[in-house]
DNA sequence: AATGAATGAGACTTCATTCAT
DNA sequence: CATGAATGAAGTCTCATTCAT
């Protein structure tokens, strides 16, 4: 029993050596180090390196939706909800850039080809914004354009401006964010 | 045959592996046997892999650079150069998939975390953006934010819908182009 | 269920295991949970992965010595007393694959190399053979050959049929059963 | 270039230590370094260990099928052709004593599971016997039974003496080769 | 006695790079 | 310049065995 938490150790672990250098910068000895064990014990929890890269993404894809969906409003106003989604996304991108890291590298790598496209998409949440965006089209307060473009138009400078603060390009301060916010709203919006 | 430019093949050998599998896919041996040539030529050429990896993107940061700097007209109004910029780097994204594969690869690599940031910017390019975005701000067309955010708005979109294009999950004809190009200056215009 | 015997569970556990799959495809934590305990149980019973083995190879030698004994007229004539064993040996061989294919799998082993040359010999059994090939030597009824010699003669054949039959390239019934050892008694017979 | 025969030697190298050991005691690294080349090199020769197993094996086999077929008179009578064939073969494993082992080192492993019911066989060879047999059931000089009852009856012993004899149970000289031949026809002959 | 999480040595394999030709 | 055989460090994964509970 000991460490009931040993699994979470090596997904921390995983997180910080891969979202800092990179998948290839962090074997599995390395992780293993990181986390404070034995190199066959990440074998105990995971079947294989993708298994755990895999894992992990998921794992951080439920926080990342926990955090945008925590306080949203379903049945309000289109512009509510989009800036409200954006805004927590971007916030939370901030506040957990080891996170961030990790989502970037997985979309760009082979693992993530599957997912490309969405982000935060596990059924629901990516619901949320298809859903959020199809009626906005209807309603004729967002542009008619593929959904797909609406993403890229949403997220591209989201996960853009994220990193950019995250390397310290530049400090995303409240005011800032609000204004990438509502940059992307006009890009949006009809 | 004979050999035009076996530095040329090379390159373009590397181009078509690393864009198509990602890097991790097209070791050197493969990179070489693609190019028709001996593992230890690559060497005469390159002094090593990360030399061949950082001088390709040089090379197509360049192809790019032309493709969006050929008819541009430095003296035009923001909105007009701003419209050919983006449209220019879409269509030469949609027309060279190889080098926007490649292109993508390398800066969500630690090779190109030095280059983020900037997309094709080798000194004038970079300033030709900066640029525009500055005299837009100073004329009071273009929203009052860090340029590094107006670079998001404006390539975040950009490199995510080509991708989608490229991935095939959306065919982006002329009039698509058009308003994706639009909905970017949306974004960044008062 | 409770637990009649747990060390016969793990010794069926391994002879299933290693006769259908091979030693290498039967890892100890696969032997515990086929045999419904756990990995550190196996070293309650068995000193060693080693010890395992052979112990459980000396369990199946005892089982086919009892196979062969049985009904066994050590004051026969030379030839009936051949042929009862031989029978026997083979019957039992059909009637346990797992036992066969186990006894292969140790013999061909670096664990079996010490056992080579006598195939069911602990102690008396190993005689039984012995005496009566020394016998039938003396009385004129077997070729004088080594001992060594007329096992070889014997076994030979005997485990390389069994084999087939086990592999399903032939189909041993009661007839053909009969002629191998005739044959058998042919090559060794004056 | 330099040593155009690295390949023969690494064969050899693989020979011994899995013929002295059995397959599991002989990892590539040990492999490599009995051969004087570096772990690596292997891989310049044989795509993986199976792949060096494999052909190391029909190597062997063909070493083997040059031995027997070397004098043999395919039209002569029924007798003279199946001693000299077993002849051949028992001199050859005592001549070559690894490349016996190695036999029965392929033969009982995953790999050799192929190949069970033949030995030296790759096409030709096995229907030399396979023609002899049938021919000899036809002329009813051989016993009418299964030709795998009768390969049985002719290679069971001769492994079983050639193990014995390369393990030094028993010294097999010309004698002993002869009468143990003879012992085999007695078996198959009518 | 029993458990099973943890260990860590060691196996196979890949691949960037070198160097004698 | 060109070659490509050779190198060997490093990575992933397996598994016999241990030990605290």
């Amino acid at each position: 029993m000991a460490k009931p938490d040993k699994r979470k150790e090596i997904l921390q672990a995983a997180l910080e050596l891969m979202a800092e250098q990179g998948f290839h910068s962090a074997p599995m000895t390395m992780i293993a180090q990181q986390a404070g064990v034995a190199a066959g014990t990440l074998y105990c929890y995971f079947e294989s390196r993708d298994a755990l890269i895999t894992e992990l993404f998921r794992n951080v894809e439920e926080r990342g939706t926990l955090a945008i969906m925590e306080g949203y409003a379903p049945e309000g106003p289109i512009k509510a909800r989009f800036l409200h989604l954006v805004t927590a996304m971007l916030r939370y991108f901030i506040a957990k850039p080891l996170d961030f890291r990790y989502v970037e590298q997985f979309l760009n790598s082979p693992y993530g080809i599957v997912f490309r496209g969405r982000f935060f998409g596990e059924k629901g949440e990516y619901d949320v914004y298809r859903e959020l965006f199809e009626e906005g089209i209807a309603k004729q307060v967002i542009k008619d354009m593929p959904i797909v473009v609406l993403f890229a138009l949403t997220f591209g400078p989201l996960l853009s401006v994220a990193r950019d603060h995250i390397l310290g390009f530049i400090r995303l301060d409240g005011h800032l964010v609000e204004m990438t916010v509502t940059a992307c709203w006009d890009s949006v919006r009809r």
